[in-house]
Order: C-alpha cells, then structure tokens, then sequence
DNA sequence: TGATAGC
C-alpha cells in the first residue's frame, strides 16, 4: 500500500468517524447533518482499507488481517497474560512498560490462534524484545525439540538475538537455545533438542538438510531484517527454502527497519494473511541523529581527517564503516600502527574472532570499532555516540544504499537517545550519492568544519 | 561489495 492510499484510507476513515459521530449527536433535520456511511460506502472502504485499518495514532500504520476484529493496544507486560516466568525475565531486563510499537503489536502477536505479521520500525524500538516474547511464549519447554526459529543475517546477530532470549526466558526451567551459525556443525544423526533456534540462513539449512531437526514442528518463524533476507542475492534463496518446509499453521513474523515498496510487496506474497505494522516514512526523520560530512580529495586526507577526529571518536564508543573489508583492514591496520587504539570487525575474521571483538566492543573495553556493513544492521550497543561513513554506503552498481546508510546511522542514538553520524566525501560521485540521501530522507546534512565543530562535540555529551 | 555453508 502506498502512501497516498494510506492518506486516502486515513481521510475515509476520520469521514467515517464523524459519521458515526453525526448518529449519536445530531438529528436529521440539525444544520450540518451528513448521513450515516451506505452499504455500498462501507464495501468502499473496506475495499479501500483492503482489511486494512489505520490507527488513531499517526506514527503506526496497523493493517488487521481481520478488520471486524478490535484492535487492541495494550500499556503494560501484565495484561498480555504471559507466564510468570516469562514476566519476570521481562521486568529482570528492565522492561517495565511496553514500547510505542509493541503496545500495538504484541497483541496481535500473540493472539490464538496464531496470526502472521510483517513489521517495520526504526531501530532500537523493541522490535527484537517483541518477536522473542512470542517465540518464548509459544514453545512448550517439556517438549525436547525445537519449536521455534530465528533467522539472522549475520553470525553477530544471531548471538546477539540469541542472548536476549536467554536473558529473558532464563526463568523458564529447562528452555534452551541452539545457535546454527558458522562454526556450529552439526554431528551425523544428532536430534538438535533446543527448543529455540537462531542462526544464519546457510547453517540453518544444513541442519535441517542433516534432518536435525523437523521444520515440520516449528510453531513460529521469525525473519529478522526481513528485507536483505528475501532481496539480497545469497540470502533469498536460503530463506525462502527454509521457509517453504514450513506448515500452514506456524506463525510467520517478518520485522526490519526498512521495506522499500518492491520488497514489502514480495514479503506480502510470501506471507499468508499477515498483520502490518509500519512507521510512516516521515517518522523516520533520525532527528535525534545530528549528520555531517567531511570534505576530503583522496585517500591520504581522509585517513588524516580520522585520525584528527580519534579524539572525539573515543569520547563514547564509535563505529567507522568501510565500503570493504580490505578498507577495513588497511584502515584499522594503519591507524594501530600509528597508535591510535582501534578494532577490526570484519567476514575475513574467523568467528571467534568475530565473537570476541563483538563481546569487547559491548563491554566497551573497544571504543573505535572498524568494520564493514556486517555491523550496519542490528547491532546494539547503547554508548555508541558516533557513526563514521568512512565510505558511504552504495550499492554493487555504485548506487547510494539509503536502507544501509538508515541502519548504519541507527547504530548510534538508539532509545531515543542523541548520536552523531559523520560523512566523509571524497569526490565528486560521493557528493551526489550523498545528496540523494538527503533528498531519499529529506534531510539536511551540514559540512563539519571548525565553526559548528565545537557544536558537534556537544551533541556527543547529550543524553 | 557485503553477508551467508561446508565439502
């Protein structure tokens, strides 16, 4: 659904409400009287809202796969009748109350029988909380096998995931989590008996080719970063087999940050009648993210402007992004070697490598992280002040890749908080993809020089 | 280009 059909769903509807407001307050021969909406106005609008609905709340556009059904919300974890077990693992992670988008979206998730849902929302809104709260809400946990499966794209993010659902089911006696991500293999004839599963697309489908496990059996499928994993090439062949051995009544649940309009419409042909959830595109203005962009004519100047920034890189934690991992390498390299303190992060790494740079990074015992678009998406560490473009993200055609420059600044200013992102621009080419940000997200983002440097340094202090 | 499978 575009846009303009959402306004003209939304205009049908508030025409709809003062209808119905006409009928309680005002009689037929009152001044301004408008007639009660017609058969035929109501099929209209149902056609127009294709099932759809859209709440009173303006940030969240909500699209019930049954319209006549209420549309609850909810404003505490009480009222979701959850186990007490799994409640407490809620309140231990400090939750106390639900997020805007799980108020509305939880639920839905959890209402029986089961329902599919295809959810978009800017980063740091609770969207992994939400979908690890129904994965632990449906698996039986005197059942030895699993139940439940999660799909990441990258090996950081399945432990990541995977922590939060042992953090928060860890007052279920005897749930367990298996992580099918690279390094993890699978012995010959071994019954995988975790009754959740989280792992990478090619892992997870040599599992259940080693028959692991029965996709058969699984009562809930989340695909995190949905749209790389049914879009990028690699991905959406590994995805969507997997998700085709799956039975008519496991719950789908696709959740990214980003849809754009081809891709959300593919997820809708993947997914039976799902639920939507999305913010509109004009919420996502990042405003709690102050952008820059540096000037720099070669390679030589724009390792001089990093390393004249590593003062204010290491204030809080900063991440810089490199288009490859040879950049990455060379950059991280160069810089350790003239003594400024920096990790790697990178697919060259083997994974427990990878595993322990992550690990060091979250314990902050890393400030400056340099790595490639394998941390643009879902990392979470909450003292990230400052995102580098180091090389802004394009495409494999050279194209601006707004989706990555989205998520990539998302990694700072998370919870609201404030960040600073930092462009840095060496050409001419540089200049226009960043200005097609720009007009993508109609944004401002300012040239940093010495007037507004001292400006910028604050951002960083706020909270 | 990046990520993602082990053989």
């Amino acid at each position: 659904m575009t846009d303009e059909n959402w306004a003209e769903a939304a205009d049908l509807q508030e025409n709809l409400a003062k209808k119905v407001d006409n009928i309680s307050l005002k009689k037929e021969t009152d001044e301004n009287y408008e007639k009660p909406l017609s058969k035929e106005e109501t099929s209209l609008l149902k056609k127009m809202l294709h099932n759809k609905l859209v709440q009173n709340n303006q940030e969240l556009q909500v699209q019930q796969r049954d319209p006549t059904s209420p549309l609850y919300s909810v404003k505490s974890f009480e009222e979701l009748h959850l186990k007490k077990e799994l409640l407490d693992g809620i309140f231990s992670m400090g939750f106390n109350r639900p997020s805007k988008i799980q108020e509305t979206a939880l639920p839905l998730l959890l209402a029986n029988p089961p329902e599919n849902m295809i959810a978009q929302s800017q980063s740091g809104t609770g969207k992994t909380a939400a979908f690890v709260l129904t994965m632990l809400s449906r698996c039986d946990i005197s059942k030895p096998y699993p139940q439940c499966l999660c799909l990441s794209p990258t090996y950081e993010l399945a432990l990541q995931t995977g922590k939060v659902v042992e953090v928060m089911g860890k007052f279920l006696k005897g749930l367990k989590v298996g992580y099918a991500v690279r390094g993890n293999r699978i012995q010959r004839n071994t019954s995988i008996t975790t009754q959740i599963v989280i792992g990478t697309p090619g892992t997870m489908l040599d599992w259940s080719r080693h028959r692991a496990f029965d996709l058969r059996k699984i009562e809930v499928f989340v695909l995190d970063e949905a749209d790389v994993m049914i879009d990028t090439q690699g991905f959406k062949d590994q995805s969507i087999r997997i998700q085709r051995q799956l039975t008519e009544r496991c719950q789908m649940l696709f959740f990214s940050a980003t849809y754009d309009e081809p891709v959300i419409k593919f997820a809708q042909q993947i997914v039976r009648q799902p639920n939507v959830i999305r913010l509109r595109r004009d919420e996502e203005t990042l405003d709690n993210i102050k952008q820059y962009f540096v000037r720099c004519s070669n390679m030589d100047q724009k390792y001089e402007a990093i390393t004249n920034l590593y003062g204010v890189l290491s204030v809080g934690q900063a991440i810089i992004f490199c288009h490859t991992r040879r950049t990455a390498s060379w950059l991280a390299k160069k810089m350790c070697e003239d003594k400024f303190v920096v990790a790697l992060l990178s697919g060259e790494l083997d994974v427990s490598q990878r595993a322990s740079i992550l690990k060091r990074f979250k314990e902050a015992q890393e400030r400056v992280l340099v790595t490639t678009n394998v941390c643009s998406r879902g990392i979470d560490v909450e003292q990230v002040t400052l995102v580098v473009n180091f090389d802004l993200p394009v495409d494999m055609h050279g194209r601006p890749d707004c989706e990555t420059y989205l998520h990539r600044i998302g990694r700072t200013g998370r919870f609201g908080k404030s960040g600073v992102a930092i462009n840095f621009v060496m050409n001419d080419r540089d200049m226009r993809v960043l200005q097609d940000i720009e007009q993508h997200f109609g944004i401002k983002v300012g040239s940093l020089d010495t007037d507004n440097f001292n400006e910028m340094e604050e951002k960083l202090g706020d909270d």
